[in-house]
RNA sequence: GGUCUCGUCGUCUAACGGUUAGGACGCCAGGUUUUCAUCCUGGCAAUCGGAGUUCGAUUCUCCGCGAGAUCACCA
């Protein structure tokens, strides 16, 4: 059996989004289920459309998706370069090969030509097919001009791995481009050139190309190239659910999750699970398990809109599995700038505190500015509190007051704290819903906050006096 | 318009031709000594329509309808 080698090959033309990421995790998870290899390869064979800097963009964010690969554009190999715009002499060579054996001639039409070839057509109502008006006698191919696939048009029946049986009728092949006049090969036959000579065994990639699969098939047969797997994953759509995911539909670069605070386990485990399951009901899946686990005949055909509540959920669920370490070690470059001066050691205990009701790290600031800074002094906190309402200032002044002296006597540990609230409860003959309100407006000033106890304790006996002291002034 | 593909809760989806059509996100309501969150419990919510095959259809067939892809010297 052929050893497994799938392949992802990005335009660059611009940055990744999630669309573009899909193929390039399924196209891994193939390679690295069966022991085989991932490469990645540029193909760059539109000048005019290529954005400076993209092929640097898109090898970073696989990096930061962690689809390692064993050869591409930085990474050499023995089938390489892994750029098309490096590879023109082998494009030439296959296109003598099909010139020879009488399947490929030059154009000898002008665009303007092929243009009005093409307004006949639709004028009278039928598909434009450029055989029907192949020259009978083309020109030499001197390279000045198009090189033509001479299509051998049939119906075709076969196979994706994704979609199942597919067909298509003789009608959909054409005589298509093979090399452009400006001697770059057009994706049709770069591709397909490529594949077989870096010996990929699966061609996994957007719906957008399951229409041109007769031709490739036709090319197939006239190169005499075993055909690999195929498998067309459907789209991801927008959030109206109707197009593909596009750039201009405000589709995200993955790089900009990762700046925003996501972990890259929640947006794998996303996009996988994003038109994917294993049958089963689990919903959390490690990397290691989509290796073992993923396949490609389970992937839906139907396009999956792309719902960022349910990336929010997941990333809140694999932030609240790591350890206080990794969190720690995830959220720099997160913290608010009133945490740069405080240690190590404190900051995690705030994290400890925060990391349930984390999200994503980009909130990591308003949720922990109170352990770094004094809030100003907010009464609306208090006057529009369901049940400090309906007392007077007064009243909740003297009962802060009782809750300030006891907790001066107070070494601040966790169980101490715990108790002397516990008993300030009796004292004062409060609810709970009165009194620790009263207590964590003070000490906090912020609309919600952890654990009363626990705030306290990190937050340590100063500082905690001192608020209290603010808002009782305030009162 | 031609060709091709798809069509289950709002969203992502499960269901050898036989289930009260299941799960998850979100939403709503309760519960866990305050708030927010977590967690737990409960609730709302779907087979695009019509024929046919069958004892029985979400599942198979056909016709509609709807959606998407593609018809470039772009990939």
């Amino acid at each position: 059996m052929k050893p497994v080698r799938t392949r992802f090959a990005p335009s660059p033309t611009g940055f990744l989004h999630v669309g573009g990421i899909r193929t390039a995790l399924f196209a891994w998870l193939v390679a690295k289920q069966a022991g085989g290899e991932f490469i990645v390869r540029i193909e760059d064979t539109d000048q005019a459309r290529e954005v400076e800097g993209s092929a640097d963009h898109i090898i970073k964010s696989l990096r930061a998706l962690g689809l390692d690969y064993t050869e591409g554009p930085d990474t050499p190999g023995q089938f390489g370069p892994y750029f098309q715009s490096q590879r023109l002499a082998t494009y030439q060579t296959w296109a003598q090969v099909l010139v020879k054996a009488g399947r490929a001639y030059a154009d000898p039409y002008s665009p303007a030509e092929v243009q009005a070839f093409r307004e006949e057509a639709q004028a009278a109502k039928k598909p434009f097919l450029y055989r029907n008006h192949r020259p009978e006698n083309p020109p030499a191919w001197d390279g000045s001009t198009p090189l033509r696939f001479r299509s051998e048009p049939q119906d075709y029946r076969w196979h994706d791995a994704v979609m199942g049986d597919l067909h298509a009728g003789a009608e959909a092949i054409d005589d298509f481009i093979l090399i452009k006049s400006d001697g770059f090969p057009t994706y049709n036959f770069a591709h397909i050139i490529d594949d077989y000579e870096m010996q990929v065994s699966h061609v996994i990639r957007g719906q957008e190309f399951i229409a041109s699969m007769p031709n490739y098939l036709n090319l197939y047969e006239a190169l005499e190239f075993e055909v690999p797997v195929l498998a067309t994953m459907p789209h991801i759509l927008g959030p109206d659910g109707k197009k593909k995911l596009s750039k201009r539909d405000g589709a995200k670069d993955v790089l900009d999750y990762f700046a925003e605070g996501y972990l890259v386990e929640a947006v794998v485990n996303f996009i996988a699970s994003l038109g994917w399951n294993d049958g089963t009901e689990q919903e959390i899946f490690t990397r290691e398990e989509l290796v073992e686990k993923f396949s490609l005949e389970r992937v839906q055909r139907s396009g999956a809109r792309f719902d960022d509540q349910r990336l929010l959920w997941l990333n809140g669920h694999w932030i609240r599995s790591l350890t206080l370490e990794e969190l720690y070690a995830r959220s720099q470059g997160f913290w608010p700038a009133s945490a740069a001066e405080q240690s190590e050691e404190y900051k995690k205990q705030v994290l400890g505190l925060v990391q349930e009701r984390l999200k994503y790290f980009g909130e990591l600031p308003e949720l922990t500015q109170l352990f770094f800074e004094d809030l100003p002094v907010n009464m609306n906190l208090i006057d529009g509190n369901k049940q400090l309402k309906k007392f007077e200032h007064g009243q909740l002044k003297s009962m802060l007051e009782q809750s300030k002296s006891s907790l001066e006597e107070s070494d601040f540990s966790a169980a101490d704290l715990t108790d002397r609230l516990n008993a300030l409860l009796e004292t004062t003959g409060q609810k709970p819903g009165v009194l620790f309100s009263l207590i964590r407006i003070a000490t906090t000033q912020a609309p919600f906050s952890p654990g009363l106890a626990e705030t306290l304790n990190v937050l340590g006996k100063d500082v905690s006096l001192r608020r209290v002291e603010r808002t009782l002034s305030a009162l």
